[in-house]
RNA sequence: CGCGGGGUGGAGCAGUCUGGUAGCUCGUCAGGCUCAUAACCUGAAGGUCGCAGGUUCAAAUCCUGCCCCCGCAA
């Protein structure tokens, strides 16, 4: 079977290296186009670039199918899939037709449950008991397209950002797999008939705005614990204490109340708007990731500190 | 050449500007006190101050080069 795959991130990597080892015939690889990244400015490719290349499988990375000839050269690969994962990019009609079986798309949740840019993080901060992985034909419309299949797996309390991504990512390249796998016609794992999305239940996972990474101590201790579970490792929770950021990688949740902001003890206690949040793992701006309790040993916090 | 912080006994930090015996909060070890303790008291061990070179009577501190870690911004 020959395919063409697209995607740009870690989250894509995981796929693509998962149908590589399957060994599917992979015609082209599509991804972001190199940017200035990261400290340094230097111009880096995407790691589905990077892994790509070192594959010796050809890359080729538009701007925009709005390019000339770009949705032509796309329809001359003559695949017979296209595998698609946070790629980036918008697919117009005719690149999402081109394929004999059409673009599959990884989505990272249970559509239509958390559609759109960030639903990873947002079924943790929405406190979601499970979450999981979608593969489905892709439609003109944002995450919209009939499912082929899911998997499903539970949030653990303990999740991040991070380590939900990871597994999610595992996820979705096993389903990916699977779904390629019946589309060829070859161990037809029982019922994947398309069936459309149900309007009821569909949510949106807007994307993560910088400013959300700021606490508000006047939400909900519960609901900021969450937030900095789903916020690790990007774009990480923080406050400002004496002209320092201070990024909270986790924290529990203790006993007590106090105005929302106000440290209640010499061991980083802070009220919140209800309930009263201890952040545990910590960072300061320039500075390792450490236990709370070592940094208090020589950056003072003192009971009474009120955070903004 | 995007902006910036940092590398000091096992941990987290101060000291660097204004060179002059390396300090703080902990941890560890030993002893004491206590019904007992992560509490308290006493004592001890433990440091090539990231690396290399330079200046100086003298460098954690000043100068030069290099390595490593991290925040912001993208």
């Amino acid at each position: 079977m020959r395919l063409i795959f697209m995607g740009t991130p870690d989250f894509a990597l995981t796929a693509l290296k998962a149908l590589a080892a399957a060994g599917y015939d992979i015609a082209a690889v599509y991804t972001r186009p190199p940017r200035r990244a990261g400290r340094g400015r230097a111009v880096r490719p995407s790691p589905v670039q990077a892994w790509a290349e070192a594959q010796g499988i050809p890359v080729r990375s538009p701007a925009s199918f709005s390019e000339p000839g770009t949705v032509a050269d796309f329809a001359a690969l003559g695949a017979d899939a296209a595998a698609v994962a946070a790629y980036g990019l918008i697919l117009p009609e005719a690149v999402l037709d081109a394929p004999v079986h059409g673009c599959l798309n990884i989505h990272a949740s249970l559509l239509p449950r958390w559609r759109g840019a960030a639903p990873i993080q947002r079924a943790i901060q929405a406190g979601d008991a499970e979450t999981g992985v979608t593969i489905m034909q892709m439609d003109p419309g944002l995450d919209t397209g009939p499912i082929l299949l899911q998997r499903r797996i539970p949030v653990a309390e303990t999740a991040t950002g991070g380590s939900l991504h990871d597994s999610l990512a595992a996820l979705g390249a096993e389903a990916i797999a699977e779904a390629l796998a019946w589309l060829d016609g070859a161990d037809s794992p029982g019922d994947l008939a398309p069936r459309l999305q149900s309007e009821a239940g569909a949510t949106y996972a807007r994307k993560i705005d910088k400013a959300e990474a700021r606490i508000d101590w006047s939400q909900p201790a519960s609901h900021i614990e969450r937030t900095v579970r789903a916020f690790d490792p990007v774009p990480g929770a923080f406050f400002e204490t004496g002209g320092r950021r201070i990024r909270v990688l986790s924290a529990e949740l203790v006993e007590g109340a106090g105005k929302p902001g106000a440290v209640l003890d010499d061991a980083l206690a802070v009220a919140c708007g209800a309930g009263v949040l201890r952040p545990t793992r910590v960072q300061r701006q320039g500075k390792a990731p450490m236990a709370a309790a070592d940094l208090l040993r020589g950056f003072a916090i003192p009971a009474g500190t009120i955070l903004s």
